[in-house]
This record gives structure tokens, sequence and C-alpha cells, in this order.
DNA sequence: AACATTCGTTAACACTCGTTAACTGTAAAA
DNA sequence: TTTTACAGTTAACGAGTGTTAACGAATGTT
């Protein structure tokens, strides 16, 4: 998996620093903007998986900054932080979503877990539908895979037989269970039928040369990713 | 595949009851504690897989069970359930081994994801273990031989008999003993084709001129590595 | 209604892998 | 040493599988 990009806004110059090091030494990648115009810059250059954004900042506050972002992205999370004097009302205004706050001071401790409670949800959100296979993402009700930009159009057969293959990814795949299951009984010509679709799929998996479909001779396939 | 245990610690009857419920709905079998002291002598007495504890309960508390648990068990996944107030305490509860955390209220489609997660987190990793035998790094479920920058695919029947060879290295391992487990009887025939193997596999680990499987006459092979 | 497209099935031919056979080599028993 | 049973190796064989293309029913489009 890729890092975690992070964009920090904090105009107290000491403070951010301190907290992009912190970050940096977790893995994570770490944009600090010095005030609200500069982090929507980064933002649209960089394309952040999530905002740490300070309320009160130069040219423009954070609040301000999220209510723009918000408008053209529902989902990426946004963790403010607030000064002890902000009034709470305000800050529940703005606590729902993809949102949480933390009030300074704060350990770095508390940001950490916060970033990866809010990244983990959003993460495992999508995971109702999607299915992660290699570099591809598999969607069973769209019959999609997708690699980077493209995306693959899978048949039904295709997308069944994938799905099953995924749920006992680098295990032996039963040749007749797929066969009952798919098709409703064992036959032989089924069993052809089924390994033209192995063929089918295995052409559409092989941009990602890290995944393969093994036969194993008399009991069945095993999707190695 | 054997069914799922969850160890399920929740002090609020009917909760616990609906979880349970829908947890055994989708196939996961489900010890349900009603406290912390229940819940360790389910822990011990079942095994479970994976731990959805309830921080505040009475007797014992989440956190603390899992610090006890964790001295023991150090991958069991452990996710604990939250109440909105307990905000804070989700930073504890990373810092006692917890893996995840839900705040009440939650999804059954929310908890049941974050189980799967972790599960297929812990599941999936000695699956695809490598093995290094001699200059030579064998993946089982890959079926793979890599030596240097070589990969030399290994059929089923090749990957299993080296597995077995290398979980008796340098000790006899018997015929017999591979004949029942991989021909599933020691028959003449049988045997004659176990030594074909013993050939293809001598050829294909002769790179490493230190690795050797000799043979016990009238007893069986020695992998020596 | 006529035509075009899609998708699963069937057929045909190429290739793979485990089995079997045939021949060779070797250690232990006689 | 001779005998004999066991093991090593290679090659042939056939069932199982890989792949491509043709086909036709079902669906979509004009």
């Amino acid at each position: 998996m890729s890092k975690v990009k992070v964009l920090l806004a904090e105009d107290e110059e000491s403070l951010g620093m301190i907290v992009k090091e912190s970050l940096e030494s977790r893995d994570f990648i770490v944009f600090h903007a010095k005030n609200g115009d500069e982090a929507l810059h980064f933002y649209k250059l960089e394309k952040p998986d999530i905002l740490v954004l300070d309320v009160m900042m130069p040219l423009k506050d954070g609040f301000t900054l999220a209510k723009e972002i918000r408008e053209n992205n529902k989902i990426i999370p946004i963790i403010f932080l607030t000064a002890k004097s902000q009034t709470e009302d305000v800050i529940a205004g703005f606590n729902h979503g993809g949102n949480d706050y933390l009030k300074k001071p704060f350990s770095m401790e508390e940001l950490i877990v916060r970033i990866k409670a809010l990244l983990s949800r959003i993460e495992l959100k999508p995971n109702l539908e999607t299915i992660k296979i290699g570099t591809y993402i598999f969607n069973k009700t769209k019959q999609t895979l997708q690699y980077s930009s493209d995306t693959i159009q899978l048949t039904h057969r295709e997308s069944e037989l994938l799905f099953y293959l995924h749920e006992k990814k680098n295990q032996i795949l039963d040749r007749s269970f797929i066969l009952n299951k798919l098709w409703g009984n064992d036959d032989f010509f089924n069993a052809r039928s089924m390994d033209v679709f192995i063929s089918k799929l295995r052409k559409k998996l092989k941009k990602d040369t890290d995944i393969q479909i093994i036969n194993i001779r008399g009991y069945g396939y095993k999707l190695i990713c």
C-alpha cells in the first residue's frame, strides 16, 4: 500500500514543523501549509488522503477552507485543530461526516490515532462493495475490475467465478464446488466451459504479474494474490 | 475451513444478544460474556479467533482484559466497543494492544466488515510464508522455487512433496507417510510415481550443491540443507 | 421487423502433468 | 561374488487443462 498523504495547515511555524516531523517518522507524507490559501493550493496539487487544519489561520480560517473543499469532496476526512477558547457549539457544527477535532494542546499519539481511525473508516466502507485483488479493485455488484484509471467490464460468470476464487485466495478452490455453485452440476461440458472462463480471467488479470490463477490438476484452482 | 469463533464481551444484555444473533446468522460462532471475568474464562476455554470487547464492563473493563490476554497472545485481533463519550479512551485502547475500535452506536455491517478485515490480515500472512531451503526460497502457496533472480515453477505434487521433506529436514521422512499423505495409499505404482518426483525435485534443486535428497533404503528420504 | 451486439457454450487443437513402463544403477543379503 | 530387491532416470502415454474461435440464443438497437 502506498503511503498516506496528510495535508497539515498550521500557521505556527514551530508547532507545524514538530507535527510534520512526527508524522513523517511514522511513514506519512506531510504537506505543511502556513495558511488557508496555501493549504487549498496544496490540496488541489497533491490530492492528500486526509486534512489536518488549524481553525485559526491568517488569510483563510480552517472552517472556511473545509467548507470550500467539502463542496467538491464529500468523503475526505478532516481533523480540526482548535484552541481552548473556541466555543463547543461551533466545533460541534463541524464535528460530523468525516470530521473530527483536537483541542490544543494535543499529544502526537492522540493525533495519530485519530488519523488512523478516520482513514480506516473510509477504507473499510467501500470494502462492503469492493474487493482488492493485487493492484486491481474488484466490484462484484458492478462486475468491474479497476486497474489504476482503467475499468475492465466483467461478465456475470466471470464476476461470480472471480468472487469465489477470491473468497478462497491462496487456497485450493474445488472444481466441483464452483461447478455446482455456478452451473448447478459438474458434467464434462460445464467443466470445459469453466476452463474457458478461467482463461478469460487470467487474461483480464495479467496486468498485475503478482496475480496468478494456478491449476491444481484434478482438484481445482488457486488464486494467488 | 472451520467457522470463526468470536468472543463478545458486552454487559448490556439486549445489545449483546442482538450482536450475537446477527453474527451467528453470518456463520460465526459467538461466545457472549457479560463481564470481563467471564470473558477471560471463555477465552481460556474456547480459544476464540477474535475478541470484541466493550470497554465499560463490570468486574473487569475491556482494556484491562485486553492487556491480560495480550500478555499471552500477541496476535489475536481485538476490537473495542466504546461509548461516544469515551473517544479519548480509544488512544489508551490502541496502547493496550487493540487493533480497531467501534463507537457506539454502530451498525452490524460495520462490525462485520471490521471483523473480516482483521481476520483476513491475520489469516493470510502465514499462507504466503516463504521457506528458505539452502540458497533457494520456497513458496508453498505460489508453488515456486527462487534461486537468486530465477523463479522455477513447481507443480502441485512437487510442491507438496518438497514441503513435507522440508518439514522433516535432516531427518528421515518415511516413504509410506508421504504416500499416504499425498496419494492416499502406498501401493507399488504410487511408490514408483513418488520416485519420479524425487528425481524431478533433485533436478530442480541441484543449483545449490549443498542441498541433497538422500535415500534411506527401505525407509524413506532425507532432505539435507 | 431487421439487424447488431453480447455472452455462454461447444468444438478443435495444443500443451501439461501425473502415471506407468522400461531400462539402468546400487546397496544389502545370500 | 552373485543374487535380489529397491531406487534412479528417462521417456511414452493419456487424462486433464489452456486457449482460441465458431456458433447460436438472448438481448439491445434502429
